[in-house]
DNA sequence: ACGCGGACTGCATACGTATGCTTGGATTGG
DNA sequence: CCAATCCAAGCATACGTATGCAGTCCGCGT
């Protein structure tokens, strides 16, 4: 800026309120602005971020920190994320947060956080306690997506997705088929996926249907879990007809599994899953699952953290909480039920 | 630091020696220096990165541009890439490459480069010649991972895999397992893609398998061209009995095809896929694969970016490029042959 | 003609850090 | 006893930008 001025013979300041039109009651004559922005063009001048940054300024940079990024139904928000915030003059930093061992997270181990505006979290932190206090006590606008109903402490603005709606709806599709024996598969330790065991729960509380017990699976969300909780589904004497589970990835896991084992689906078991990863379209058999809105959902939480009206920590009233619906994607892993228990 | 300056009774020139400490002739009271210190950790003082970035330290900030997150193999890059960053004290700078429609993508367009001590590419940039030739000029560190084997102007330091090795190994395998008529489905419009094309064909020209017309299909790399390249291989006289996939997301929609079209894989047709992306061991039937050492390939590639031994632009001396060797991964997708074309 | 206000622009400073140069005091050598 | 040396620490400045304030014209009104 300080050559611009020179090759155009004005001060360092009055080329800032040009590049920059500073509003108010300074002005600057037509001639001097013209002949100063094509010079700053023909320079190539762009402005330096991090000077503008230091004096208070906007970073204009937004700290994400993924739960993980390998899933690729992450990947498909992060995706999202860089575009919404792209759009808005905005770019990603991108946090670790994958913690060796059993060793808890520093947020500072995470991201650094004295670049970003704000904070958005992808996915669910819980047992992350330490990252999420230090979050809670940095005196950082924080945004929560896909965290699950937050048990402890006070929340974050949160956009979240209607667990009981996407299983109710998924139920529905089971029971109008038929099914009556309908086991659950997913984790024990985040809150987004406990919620959708509540709504598993309370589902079937509500419609009288009792299920056998050993119909709850809890494992850990990988590919290889699906094997683990498709054994221990088998080895029932009432084997259910229909799981639920609790993401693309078990679902597409218990199908191999049950592939493995010689049991066909859709004609012996049916399968649900949930977030409507890409590949779920291209999987043998294609996977009816639960598909959420991530773009719009990623938008609202970018609008959270960055937006015209912001929560800021410290407001009296409660943290907004945006919630989405998903939809039911019926495909090929679902069918008509072979023998309904009700019938024999 | 002001503030812990002023607490400790000290000049603020004297914290930034002391919490740096500074070499050279300057020197610090061992009682200063512990006050100092006990002060400033109870303030908790952290030094702000932009301040240091302005005097022109570097940012810490490694920019990232990649082709498509959503892409399993490249999210299992990007984990790989935090995680390789953070240990070295670095943050990850998420570019967005998604260019709308057939608009040419200017690399201002893509990321924030002004916070950017280098620029790590990682997937395959041709088509992009706007955004190259700006990182070209630019004065800039880059180093491009997966990029493929540049064809115009001068390329970047580079981390790439030995495709010839990884098809190779992949042919011995199908025609180890009795296979003669094998085809191959793959991309047009990548560097990347295309050497494992080139590789395809030389080792069949070397021996001496001379395949039929429409052994090569060229599609987009998505699930759905899998279905695209199937049909058209099925329709051909001499179908195939197996097929060598550019990519596992294309292998994965062969074997989705397959299963729609009736045609049973392994039994019929064997598939190998390339990248081995964590999906694959889960998929029906699992995968037969190329791995590549992606941790590996992410490390060498961060160092080249910001290691020690730094190749600059400007160079005199051809940048280097790193090449690593995949493994082929056998799983279930590959079987012998049912009836060898020479046989009948 | 003189003053006054408005239009335009330059000066100076602050943001937080790192570092060259300088200074004050103490110690030591001649 | 004075000067040379050295240790410990402060002063000042620079990085690039934004902005309050002050200054310089010029035109117009009285």
């Amino acid at each position: 800026m300080k050559d611009v001025a020179a090759a155009a013979g004005v001060a360092q300041s009055t080329v800032s309120r040009i590049l920059n039109d500073t509003p108010g009651r300074i002005s600057v004559s037509a001639a001097t602005r013209e002949r100063v922005q094509t010079i700053a063009t023909k320079m190539g001048y762009t402005p330096h971020p991090l000077a503008r940054a230091l004096r208070g300024a906007p970073t204009m940079l937004l700290g994400a920190v993924v739960r993980d990024i390998t899933d690729p139904f992450f990947a498909q928000a992060i995706e999202a994320l860089t575009i919404e915030c792209h759009e808005r003059g905005y770019s990603v930093m991108l946090g670790h947060a994958r913690a060796k061992a059993d060793e808890a997270l520093a947020l500072t181990a995470v991201l650094e956080t004295r670049h970003c505006d704000a904070i958005v979290l992808v996915g669910d932190f819980r047992g992350e306690q330490m990252l999420v206090e230090d979050l809670r006590s940095a005196h950082l606008r924080v945004v929560a997506l896909w965290h699950g109903s937050e048990r402890h402490g006070r929340p974050f603005p949160t956009v979240a997705v209607d667990a009981a709606a996407g299983i109710g709806a998924a139920l529905d599709h089971l029971t109008a088929l038929g099914h009556r024996r309908i086991a659950y598969v997913g984790g024990a330790s985040r809150y987004v996926i406990r919620d959708r065991e509540l709504a598993y729960m309370e589902y079937l509380a509500a419609a009288g249907l009792v299920q056998p017990d050993g119909y709850v699976c809890h494992v850990t969300n990988t590919i290889g879990s699906g094997e683990v909780a498709l054994s221990m589904l088998a080895r029932l004497a009432e084997r259910p007809t229909a799981i639920i589970a609790a993401t693309d990835t078990l679902a597409l896991g218990l199908i191999h599994a049950a592939y493995a084992h010689g049991i066909s689906v859709p004609g012996e078991l049916s399968v649900v899953g949930f977030d409507d990863i890409p590949l779920a379209a291209g999987t043998v058999p294609s996977l009816t699952t639960l598909r959420m809105p991530i773009t719009e959902m990623v938008a609202a939480g970018v609008e959270l953290a960055i937006g015209e009206a912001v929560w800021l920590p410290g407001d009296p009233q409660p943290p907004p909480r945006v919630i989405f619906q998903p939809n039911l994607i019926v495909r090929g892993s679902t069918a008509t039920v072979l023998s309904p228990p009700d019938t024999i």
